[in-house]
RNA sequence: GGGGGCGUAGCUCAGCUGGUUAGAGCGCUGCCCUGUCACGGCAGAGGUCGCGGGUUCGAGCCCCGUCGCUCCCGCCA
C-alpha cells in the first residue's frame, strides 16, 4: 500500500505571542525561532516528534505547541550525545544549546524554522514515554475509536491541535464581538428542572432530597428568560447543552451553544447582531458566505422550492410544483395523486444520462422519505418533447408548460413525485442532495447561508394525538391581540415568530421573539394540551416571573461544535470537541458511563431495578 | 427501536472459488552508520483473524447469534 506521505509543514501552527516565562525547562518555544536568534544560547522543552540517529550525528525533532526544531547533537557534547541514543517518540525533553543558522544546504525549506538547529550541550529526559499506539507525526487516518481511547496523543497530532485551536478562535471572537455590544456573559445553572417539553432529559438524583432529581438542561432558554425579566438586557453564554437522544454525525449527548438573549427587539435586531457576529466569525473561519444582509427565505418557500426547512443553496436543482400542469394528463399515477390532495413535483437534474437500473435505483434513495416513486423523463432534442415511455400520456402543451416550469432543454433529465405535499418534498429534497453527492455539485470552497422565517408555531403529532411546538413553548406566535383565539380554533394556521440559520444545509442556530405576557403564555401552554394546573406546577416560576413586568425579548442559540465542525471541514462534530463521545454515547477514554457503588446508590435513595 | 457498512499484527491494510505454516508497508527491538529531516543498512520479535455457536474432511472466508465502531431512519421543542 503507498503510504501517504506524512505532513510536512508545521506552518500551520500560529505564532506564540510572547515567549514562555524562562524557567528551569525552557525559555523559548520551538516554532518561532527566526535566523535573527541565530547564536543565542537557549533552552527549549517538547515531544520527541522524530529521531534520525546516524550513530555519529543525532538528530532530533523537538515538538511543542509553537512547531518544530531540529536539534543536533554532536559527539562532543558526550553526556548529551549518548543520552540522545537512548530517546524515543514522545519522550518528553528539555535541551540546552546554542542555535545556529544551518548550511545552506542544509536547509528544510518545508520547516517554519528548517534555517536553524539547535546545538545541545546539555539534555534532560523529563519523562520517558511508550510507544504510542499509533505515529503522532503522520496525519494518516486513524481508526476513530482508538483515537477516541488515546485521546491525549490523538491531540498531540497536528489537525486535532488545528480543530482545537481554530475553535478557541472563532469562540473568542464571538466573545470580544459581543461584548463590544454590550452583552454580559452570564452562567446558567446546570443542575436544574426537568422540563416535560422536548428532548429526554439527563437526570441526576439529589441526596438531599431523596426521590426527587435534578436534570441537566438541553438549553438554558428558561435561564435567559429569566435574565431578561432581571433586566440585564443583553445576554449571551457560550453554555452546554444535555440531550439524552440517539447521537448523529452532528449530535452529541453533551454540545455547545452560543445562547444570546435581548430584551426589547424584535426579529430585525437579533437578526442583525447575529449576522454582525457571524459574519467575521466564518470569515475567521475560512468560511466564504455573502456579506449580510443574508437571504431569508419562509418556511414554506424553503419546503417548496428545496423541500426542506434547512435547504442547501450551494446547488439548484430547484423544485417546481407542476399540479396544475399535468392535472388534466393522462399519467393516472399523477392525477390519482392529485384527487387524493397530493402533489406533483419535479426537479430538473439537467444534462445527466442515467442506466435504467440506476433511475430504477432513484426509488430506493427515496424510499425513507415516504414517497412511492420516482418518475423519470427525457427531454428529447426535437422542440422539447419528451421521450421514454411516459411520454405518451401528456399532450404538446402540457409538455411544454412543464418544460417551461423547469427551464427544461434538450437532454435534460425531469424527475417527478407525485404524492402526498410532505411525502414529495421529502423525496425531491433527498434527490437533490443525492444528485449533488453522486455528480460532485458542490465545490469545496463553496458555502451559503440563509434565514428560514415564517414557521407554523405548532405541528399535530401522531403518537401524542396533540398539538406540539415545532421551536418551543416560550416562542411568541405570529398573531395580533384580536387573534389569539386562533390559538384554539385553528393552531395549525398559526405562524411563530421564529428564525432559523442554515448554512451548506445545516441548520446552525435558531431562535426566536419569547412570550412575554403570562395570559399569553398560558394560551400558548393550553394549546399544546398543558393545563393550567400543569403549567403551574412546572413553568409557575416563569409565569410568575412574567407577570411582574417581562421586556419582548428574543434571542438565539447557535450551534458551535457545528459551525466550528463546517469551518474546519471536519465530517463530524466529534472531531472539533476535545473528548467527544461515540455514538452510543460512550466515552472510550474514561469507560463512562459506568456503574456505581451500591453505598453510593443507597446515599441517593436508588435501586437497581430488577435483577 | 429499525436498516446499511466495517471489525485480520501496535497502526494502515491485503488475503482469490472454503484448502499447506495468515501476508505487506509503517511502527517496535538489537546491531551498524557524522548532515539527516518520512535518514539509511543488516537482523529479529510480534496474530484469540472482535466474541460465541454452527455447516464442512477442512473456516480469516459460508450460516446463525452477539459485542463494538460508524452512517442513516425513527427520535432530537
Amino acid at each position: 500500500m503507498q503510504r501517504p506521505r506524512a505532513a510536512r509543514s508545521d506552518q500551520w501552527r500560529r505564532a506564540m505571542r510572547q515567549p514562555p516565562r524562562a524557567n528551569d525547562y525552557r525559555d523559548c518555544w520551538c516554532g518561532d525561532l527566526l535566523p535573527a536568534d541565530a547564536g543565542r544560547r537557549l533552552r527549549v522543552a517538547g515531544w520527541v516528534h522524530r529521531r534520525r540517529d546516524h550513530g555519529g550525528l543525532v538528530f532530533i525533532d523537538l515538538r511543542d505547541r509553537s512547531g518544530l526544531l531540529q536539534l543536533v547533537f554532536h559527539p562532543e557534547s558526550r553526556a548529551a550525545h549518548e543520552l540522545a541514543h537512548t530517546l524515543r517518540p514522545e519522550h518528553v525533553i528539555s535541551a540546552a544549546g546554542t542555535l545556529r543558522e544551518r548550511d545552506q544546504e542544509n536547509v528544510n525549506p518545508e520547516m517554519a524554522t528548517g534555517a536553524l538547529e539547535l546545538d545541545v550541550s546539555e539534555l534532560q529526559v523529563l519523562a520517558r514515554a511508550r510507544t504510542p499506539p499509533f505515529a503522532i507525526d503522520e496525519e494518516q487516518p486513524i481508526d476513530e475509536l482508538t483515537r477516541l481511547r488515546y485521546r491525549p496523543l490523538d491531540l498531540r497530532r497536528a489537525p486535532a491541535a488545528r480543530r482545537l485551536a481554530l475553535r478557541h478562535e472563532l469562540i473568542a471572537l464571538i466573545r470580544r464581538l459581543l461584548h463590544e455590544r454590550d452583552f454580559l456573559e452570564v452562567e446558567t445553572p446546570l443542575l436544574t428542572r426537568s422540563t416535560p417539553e422536548g428532548a429526554r432529559d439527563f437526570l441526576v438524583p439529589s441526596r438531599l432530597a431523596r426521590g426527587s432529581f435534578y436534570a441537566l438542561p438541553q438549553s438554558p432558554q428558561l435561564f435567559k428568560q429569566l435574565l431578561m425579566v432581571g433586566g440585564i438586557e443583553r445576554y449571551f453564554q457560550i453554555a452546554r447543552c444535555f440531550r439524552d437522544e440517539d447521537l448523529r454525525a452532528d449530535r452529541q449527548p453533551e454540545f455547545t451553544q452560543l445562547d444570546l438573549e435581548m430584551a426589547f427587539v424584535a426579529e430585525e435586531d437579533v437578526i442583525e447582531v447575529i449576522e454582525a457576529v457571524m459574519a467575521p466569525v466564518l470569515e475567521l473561519g475560512g468560511v466564504a458566505v455573502a456579506p449580510p444582509p443574508w437571504p431569508r427565505l419562509t418556511h414554506a418557500e424553503a419546503l417548496a422550492r428545496y423541500g426542506s426547512d434547512r435547504p442547501d443553496l450551494r446547488y439548484g436543482m430547484e423544485i417546481a410544483d407542476v399540479s396544475q400542469l399535468v392535472a388534466a394528463s393522462e399519467f393516472r399515477v399523477f392525477t390519482a395523486a392529485l384527487q387524493s390532495g397530493g402533489v406533483v413535483r419535479a426537479i430538473n437534474v439537467g444534462q445527466r444520462q442515467l442506466s435504467r437500473s440506476a433511475l430504477e435505483g432513484l426509488n430506493d434513495v427515496v424510499a425513507g422519505s415516504g414517497a412511492k416513486a420516482v418518475a423519470p423523463i427525457y427531454v428529447g432534442a426535437e422542440g422539447g418533447a419528451w421521450t421514454g415511455n411516459l411520454a405518451r400520456f401528456f399532450s404538446a402543451d402540457q409538455v411544454a408548460a412543464v418544460n417551461d416550469a423547469l427551464s427544461a432543454r434538450a437532454g435534460d433529465l425531469l424527475l417527478f413525485v407525485a404524492d402526498e405535499a410532505a411525502a414529495a418534498a421529502a423525496a425531491l429534497a433527498v434527490l437533490r442532495a443525492h444528485f449533488a453527492e453522486h455528480f460532485s455539485l458542490i465545490d469545496a470552497d463553496a458555502h451559503a447561508i440563509t434565514w428560514v422565517t415564517g414557521f407554523p408555531m405548532f405541528e399535530w403529532s401522531e403518537s401524542d394525538r396533540r398539538w406540539v411546538s415545532l421551536h418551543h413553548p416560550f416562542t411568541a406566535p405570529a398573531l395580533e391581540a384580536h387573534e389569539r383565539a386562533l390559538l384554539r380554533e385553528d393552531p395549525a394556521s398559526v405562524r411563530s415568530r421564529a428564525y432559523d440559520l442554515v448554512l451548506d444545509g445545516v441548520e446552525i442556530g435558531g431562535g426566536s421573539i419569547r412570550i412575554n405576557d403570562a395570559q399569553l403564555q398560558r394560551e400558548v401552554f393550553a394549546a399544546i394540551g398543558i393545563d393550567e394546573r400543569e403549567a403551574e406546577e412546572r413553568f409557575g416560576f416563569l409565569l410568575e416571573a412574567l407577570a411582574y413586568g417581562a421586556p419582548p425579548h428574543g434571542g438565539i442559540a447557535l450551534g458551535i461544535d457545528r459551525i466550528v465542525a463546517i469551518c474546519s471541514g471536519s465530517e463530524s462534530i466529534r472531531e472539533v470537541i476535545a473528548f467527544p463521545k461515540t455514538a452510543s454515547g460512550l466515552d472510550p477514554l474514561t469507560g463512562a458511563p459506568a456503574p456505581v457503588d451500591a453505598a453510593q446508590l443507597r446515599e441517593l435513595g436508588l435501586r437497581q431495578a430488577g435483577a
